[in-house]
DNA sequence: GGTAGATAACTGACTGGTCAGTTAGTAATG
DNA sequence: CATTACTAACTGACCAGTCAGTTATCTACC
């Protein structure tokens, strides 16, 4: 039989790679890594399980191509607060507007996040790289701005170390809320709502 | 060749089920629901494979009873909680000292949490009754202390749901970090100091 | 501008290993 | 010696990874 109409297939290598990550980024974060089968992330990027070794060499490569991929922008942004010479309060309302409204609530980063924290025990060099490149600038840059307002006395006393654990906690809890009760029913967070109130208790609570 | 000296098993029903869940927990914890073996596991408790499907039905049902059976010690202390009739910030103090000492710092409670986070996809049925009968429970009492503190002016206004989930965000990030950063070499977040000087600090940013 | 290789992209059927769950038989215990 | 807790060898399904063959597309030459 002769194919009258469409090919069955199209060579499209240049467009491959990012759209096999993002259907693995919604299998891995919906199966986890050991759950997730190949053939499914084949099927919703459109082409059979045989072709995805032409761009990942393993499972396990392909996992950890998608886990820290979804790094870049968030290091951007991390960095772009850090260079800016602005004082702690407003920093820390630009901080928290950013993150309420592009990481919290973007399902590709929280589904990332919950990855990492999945699969920290069979995949440690991913809870290593996050750790490195995200994490602990970020605490470090946080550390810095509210130390350097102590030193101002815009900052009571206290470990500036806990002080950023205190603001950034509500974040984290919500990004858990999001992927893990709000599916079965729980009633949603207002992640902006959240960070604007705690932002402005937590503030108070800082001045000496 | 006779076995000489010692029993090749001992028969003791009434002591398996729970040297089981015990095993099941480790392993769950460390490699998932998928990635748990369970000849690892019996190995683990002491018995063959075939032993455990004396105890337990399926590997589900193992694991949901490992996660529901680490509900039951936390119900009874948020329920304590909520019977008591004491003023607003002597509650809080009270629960995060309990939370701090015995909830955030034991590996059997944090472990459970990562699971409960990253199968709920997977079983979410699992995180379905960890939302109610430990999360909503517990974010509704809080709830509820800081309307009736607000109501007697010793609270300023905002929504007390979202001073809620302040308040506990930082555990929760607490239980997140032990689990996932820690072992990778990060600086172990300080439990109990950060419950202290956060509680200080929105409690200070909660008046009027 | 048509067509005949040449080549790279892709498919789909297959394989080997792993592991949840089963069962026939063995050993402990009263 | 009757009962039942337990073992160990087994089975069948599943799936990561492979590969022989197929198809699209590009290039060279007419």
């Amino acid at each position: 039989m002769l194919p009258a109409g469409q090919p069955k297939f199209r060579r499209r290598p240049a467009a491959r790679p990012s759209e096999i990550l993002a259907a693995a980024l919604e299998v891995f974060a919906t199966r986890g890594f050991q759950g997730a089968r190949l053939e499914e992330v084949a099927g919703r990027a459109g082409i059979s399980k045989g072709a995805l070794y032409l761009y990942f060499e393993t499972k396990a490569d392909l996992f950890r191509a998608v886990v820290t991929e979804a790094i870049s922008p968030n290091l951007g942004r991390v960095q772009a607060l850090a260079t800016s010479e602005i004082p702690f309060e407003q920093a820390a309302r630009m901080g928290f507007g950013l993150l309420a409204r592009h990481v919290v609530t973007d399902r590709r980063i929280t589904g990332v996040v919950k990855l990492v924290i999945a699969e920290s025990r069979n995949h440690p060099e991913l809870a290593t790289i996050w750790h490195e490149t995200v994490v602990a600038p970020g605490v470090a840059l946080l550390e810095q701005l509210i130390t350097a307002a102590q030193a101002r006395g815009e900052v009571r006393a206290g470990d500036a170390r806990l002080f950023a654990f205190g603001l950034m906690g509500p974040m984290v809890l919500s990004m858990v809320w999001r992927e893990t009760f709000e599916p079965v029913g729980a009633p949603p967070v207002d992640v902006v709502g959240l960070a604007d109130q705690h932002l402005e208790t937590v503030l108070r609570g800082m001045r000496p």
